[in-house]
DNA sequence: CGTGAGTTTGAGTCATGTCAAGGACCGTGG
DNA sequence: CCACGGTCCTTGACATGACTCAAACTCACG
């Protein structure tokens, strides 16, 4: 199924020296990433041992199993972790936007997939370098933790999901996830009218909600219909009133998304 | 549902000093816990602001919005995290076993309701002394990050579970992650002939696994007329032979529980 | 203007949910 | 000691939301 799609093009993501000169001072996730608390002294240590990694749409990042010898955030793009059962159903566990991290440092072997959905940069450091900078910058090992914790967080909320919500309530918690995310990075919170551009493909949602992509096709149509959101193109989505689709999503309010 | 149940007996759980004395060098979570790499003079720092309480079956420990001022391991029995939709839907997002920790460090209101299911012993630190711990010991704060990494883990795991496996699958699922937990508890890998005593009701178990409670009755004796499993009374359950079992849960292996 | 990936739509099936009734177990009080 | 009530569990009949299989449409790209 998908995995076949995936692994057609697996390789190891190019070495990328034409963000060698980038200085994390002008990073676009210079306050988001797991360097966030660093001072520009620490900074400076980190960008010391820092490299660069381009993949293309489509592209694995790594495979399940495989051997891992480097840890990283994701610069710009979008990049999703799975997780298959043998006869190929497939369940996202993961969809990392920019400023998330990927890896475990003190692990060798990845424990997920990780496919690159859009064109991806990711700002790498080798594992075990990483593991010293975790010993000596504490403001770096106390990022990871609260990005971790966040993460925890996140993982529990896409488990009410996963296993209470209807098919409907699904699509429009993503929808609703992606609108908050999109505009958290343009530090603003999603008011009125929103413009969001989906970053999956029907199939990835489906994986995302656990649904097959005949619902997602349905249920997105469904909530078209209903006057819920609008359509332009297949990823481009409209959102005339942002609380009556958290109203869809079955949560009782809106969660408190201002940071 | 559930939810009211469960508010019925909800109240702060009672201060213990019965365990006052208890010595951190005996602890039964010694090498489990959030403390299991401190050294014994770090354990003695820690010794002296920790406090104990206990819950009886049932119980409420925290609710979710509550302000919540400790945070704590699980010494003795099993605990509870829930979330719950407006209409009252109930999905477990977390199970608290011995050793487990609660609550989150830097965070002073609670995101989940958590519930003794057992009657429940907390090794419990006030959260502001506690956050200084953390800066103080670093084996403490790498010891969280670890633990938060594997719930991370276990959480992808159960996400797999949620979307993906069928009721029978996440019935099977589910014992073989109880027989893992005991067998670990005790030191062994559960191998031929295991007994394992579940911790949970039938509707306990439907909310983790994002079923109903009929669903899983008849799942779990579907399961006792394949001879999967043999039960004695509601709660005991003996596994003839664990690779049987693990090949009903749909996963491709034992996912390596050595440790 | 053909090709293929992504998407939509329809018809039929099935796993799981819903509603309802009854059984097993256990502690309590008459 | 037994009747009672409550909690937990089981079982049956039926309803339905989501899945499966199949076909056709859209659109970007060569």
């Amino acid at each position: 199924m998908s995995a076949r799609a995936l692994t057609q093009i697996k390789y190891v993501g190019a070495d990328d020296p034409s963000h060698g000169e980038t200085s994390c001072e002008e990073c676009p996730i210079r306050y988001r990433a797991v360097c966030a608390h660093c001072e520009s002294d620490e900074l400076a240590r980190l960008e010391g041992i820092k490299f660069y990694r381009s993949y293309e749409p489509g592209q694995a990042i790594v495979w399940g199993g495989d051997q891992m010898d480097f840890v990283g955030s994701v610069v710009s793009g979008v990049a999703t972790l799975t997780q298959t059962l043998e006869d190929g159903r497939t369940q996202m566990v993961g969809l990392l936007l920019p400023s998330d991290f990927l890896g475990r440092p003190g692990r060798s072997t990845a424990t997920y997939n990780a496919v690159a959905t859009t064109k991806v940069v990711l700002c790498c450091f080798r594992r075990k370098p990483f593991g010293e900078m975790m010993n000596r910058l504490p403001s770096l090992s106390r990022r990871l933790l609260e990005m971790t914790l966040d993460e925890l967080d996140a993982a529990r909320e896409w488990m009410l999901l996963l296993g209470r919500k209807t098919a409907r309530e699904k699509i429009a918690s993503f929808i609703a996830i992606i609108a908050r995310r999109e505009a958290s990075m343009h530090m603003r919170s999603p008011g009125g009218r929103t413009e969001i551009e989906l970053p999956l493909t029907r199939e990835a949602m489906a994986d995302y909600l656990g649904l097959t992509l005949e619902t997602v096709s349905r249920q997105v149509n469904a909530l078209k219909r209903d006057g819920i959101i609008e359509l332009h193109g297949k990823r481009g989505v409209v959102l005339p009133d942002f609380a009556r689709l958290v109203e869809e999503s079955g949560d009782d309010a809106d969660g408190g998304w201002i940071s």
